[in-house]
DNA sequence: ATAAAATGTTAGATATAATTGACATATTAT
DNA sequence: ATAATATGTCAATTATATCTAACATTTTAT
């Protein structure tokens, strides 16, 4: 599996790190890094809360052909 | 959690049976059930394969509020 | 009416998402 | 230089997604 470097992308535009947006949606640090890095596989329920907290959609942040440019 | 009616009716319109669509996925027809039901919270990985079969994306299945007209 | 297919649901097992804790490297300060 | 913060990664554990297998109910046929 691939980086999303989207999801990296989406919490640098909010100025947050790591730890920051996994105390916001209640996870570990090390989690919200598995996910960026691309070494598992989350829950549709963790992707939501990612997607709440840093203001974007499941679309934007984890589907795939979606190459629009807004 | 709440059904997932969204997902019954694009399972439906695509004239596929809960075990059809599992088989298709690579999941067991249970699997496929609970999602339905609102019983639990399947990997974004699931997700996208139920997507893909199904023609719709996370956002038309997956994402709450989607109120959008397209 | 009955047979077949589709769905709902449950118990017990397995695979893996997610945790805790630790350590290393990189980055950004002072 | 060093202190602090952010990131990468790994081993061991816990929580839970998913499987297998079974049985009941509902729906759609014959």
């Amino acid at each position: 599996m691939g980086k999303n470097l989207r999801l990296k992308a989406a919490r640098a535009a909010k100025d947050m790190s790591q730890k920051d947006l996994a105390d916001a949606v209640g996870v570990t640090r090390q989690t919200i890094n598995a996910i960026e890095n691309g070494d598992y596989n989350p829950t549709i329920n963790l992707c939501i809360s990612i997607c709440k907290v840093l203001g974007k959609t499941l679309n934007d942040l984890f589907w795939e052909d979606d190459q629009s440019g807004e």
